[in-house]
DNA sequence: CAATTGATCCTCT
DNA sequence: GAGGATCAATTGA
């Protein structure tokens, strides 16, 4: 096995994630998030990902205020917000800002760059080394993460998901185009990706599926 | 290819 | 009770 070398990284410092959920955003390409559990270890290398930001973004979960399901999305910055969604899946985001203003960055998509036979394993159904984790339920998958993980500290050295610095996306590969699945705030491009990447997820336009009432049958 | 739909359950109204 | 930051299978061109 000729395997790369593996990169040289060191944790994401907290710090740099207190900020601006669209300036954290932009940074994170490129970052490697890595997962810990009792099958194993796999590592994704982040190639999509989303700004989601609290009072003002109708789009987020803390819009209109704080619950028990966000809770963590207002807490400090570099914690793992995980939540369940259309009833079979997690999604995961890196929470932002400071205590008691809520901000977070979905992740949307990455590359395998560790533990790719157990990837495999958790995502049986995948064709190409690209889908596997291509798309935020696809990622969660690949990692085990489950409801469990939520509130996670991502720079913590002993906690079972952390988060690295991984190689640095240079801007001229970075691209940038309005959110997956948002029906509100279409004209905000706070969906990040690294240009070229195959692992980067299909834009579909949020729809309204309930929209049309059929008034009766 | 693109468009559509079923699966399935938690969360907030 | 409605609907969702989705996925995979199926349908039709």
């Amino acid at each position: 096995m000729n395997a790369a070398p593996e990169p040289v990284t060191e944790p994401v410092r907290r710090q740099d994630l207190a900020v601006d959920p669209v300036v954290a955003a932009r940074s994170l390409l490129g970052t490697v998030l890595t997962s810990t559990t009792p099958e194993g270890e796999v590592a994704v290398r982040l190639v999509e990902v989303e700004a989601y930001r609290g009072g003002d973004d109708p789009a987020s979960h803390c819009y209109r205020g704080r619950t028990s399901r966000n809770e963590v999305m207002w807490g400090p910055a570099g914690h793992l917000y995980v939540y369940f969604v259309y009833g079979m899946h997690f999604c995961a985001n890196v929470v932002c800002l400071t205590d008691g203003v809520p901000g977070a960055v979905l992740l949307r998509a990455g590359e395998v760059v560790a533990g790719h036979d157990l990837a495999r394993e958790r995502r049986r159904t995948a064709r190409r080394d690209a889908d596997l984790a291509r798309g935020p339920a696809r990622l969660t998958t690949v990692l085990g993460l489950e409801r469990e993980h939520n509130g996670v500290d991502l720079t913590d050295p002993e906690a079972p998901v952390r988060l690295l610095t991984g190689d640095p996306v240079p801007d001229e590969r970075v691209r940038t185009g309005p959110r997956v699945g948002v029906a509100t705030a279409m004209e905000l491009p706070w969906r990040f990706w690294t240009d070229g990447s195959p692992a980067v997820s299909t834009y579909r336009r949020g729809t309204r599926r309930h929209r049309i009432k059929l008034t009766r049958d």
